[in-house]
DNA sequence: CGCTAGATTGACGGATCAGTCAATTTCCAG
DNA sequence: CTGGAAATTGACTGATCCGTCAATCTAGCG
């Protein structure tokens, strides 16, 4: 079966490209780098691929699909709507602790990119976005959480907070390693809680 | 003096390139698309720049300091850490509100660009985190703050909150209107103060 | 009014690359 | 072993666009 060895090779291009892509950034990536990168001629990456953008499509688009099937699994298996929270921010935290380079290009060329490739993968990212916002609407049913503050705005904060980590560690204005990453995911899980927790007692004023 | 009118057309250069990055992305502009924009010849912008990126430089660097002088007149003039991080967040988000354009560029083009451009202004970019961290450290010494969260990280969720609603009314996730602006400051430095409060008792474990 | 310095123009040079394609090699099925 | 299909190569094309520069214009000074 060629075809295996075929999606093999096209694999390690894709893995090149990731490798490129984090490096120097979409935009100052030449096809060629890729492709030196991978072992191989400039063409072939044009046998295998339309274009450079599709690479870094399917590249965003395989990782975000897992991360949008961790959290519906989070959902249908785990109890609290905090375990929920926590798994979706151990997911990306350790996505990033294992593969800092595929996370980097998700991160810093896609998500943040508004313009560009941002706008592309929006239907995406909002999934994810409403996901989350679903887990602060559990919260808040169950008393857990404030219910004044929209599941959206909720949603906001927790996303800044755990891709901020991660551009510190990519930006490396913070240190990166394995204690500091399970310090993260509980640091921010800990503080949304807290600081969405509900108003105790409407004392004075 | 000719060199008022020389100065009016430079800066007129400079706010055609701030909507024009703006509306494309830094990388998408053509030099030509800000000449037009500014209704001048395309050589003239090499009169009065060096290159495109020196403009995006300029940019962001003008609005930047003022981020930094807004900073450090707070930490000069107002009483309490909690005033001085709702100065700022309320500087960043009215920064939004009246110039979304410069905003735009500079969060997404610069802020958020950890490759490219990002790396060049990491040195201004650490000025800001630095300042807020030192906020949260006053909180911390007045026990307004837990202690046992490095004030570095308190800055990023605080850096990450506030950068993601500017993204969020940037990308359209969320609307973006006078009400939302005023809401979304009070939401991050207050969740922010909840989520990092002390904690009030070592109950159990 | 003429002169000069600075402002302004836009044609042009030159470099870069993405993507194509005809030629060649490799692989394997029969 | 062989024929053909798929993989692989890299020279080449075509287009883009940044930055230069010689030529022209304009403003205001003497």
């Amino acid at each position: 079966m060629a075809s295996e060895k075929a999606a093999d090779k096209r694999r390690s291009i894709l893995e090149a490209a990731t490798k490129v892509f984090a490096e120097k950034g979409f935009h100052a990536s030449r096809v060629s780098d890729i492709a030196s990168e991978a072992g191989v001629a400039h063409g072939l990456v044009y046998h295998y691929f339309d274009s450079k953008e599709q690479m870094l499509n399917e590249l965003f688009s395989e990782r975000w699909s897992l991360l949008l099937a961790a959290m519906a699994e989070a959902d249908e298996s785990l109890e609290t709507p905090r375990e929920k929270l926590s798994a979706a921010a151990a997911f990306i935290v350790d996505s990033y602790r294992y593969q800092p380079e595929v996370m980097k290009v998700v991160i810093v060329e896609v998500t943040r990119a508004a313009n560009s490739f941002g706008r592309i993968h929006l239907p995406e990212i909002t999934r994810a976005y409403d996901q989350v916002a679903s887990f602060v609407e559990q919260a808040q049913q169950k008393g857990e959480m404030r219910s004044d503050v929209s599941s959206t705005d909720a949603s906001l904060l927790f996303f800044g907070a755990v891709e901020q980590f991660l551009s510190g560690w990519i930006f490396e204005l913070v240190p990166a390693n394995e204690e500091e990453f399970d310090r993260a995911k509980e640091l921010v899980v800990d503080t949304i809680y807290r600081g969405l927790a509900p108003i105790s007692e409407p004392v004075g004023d």
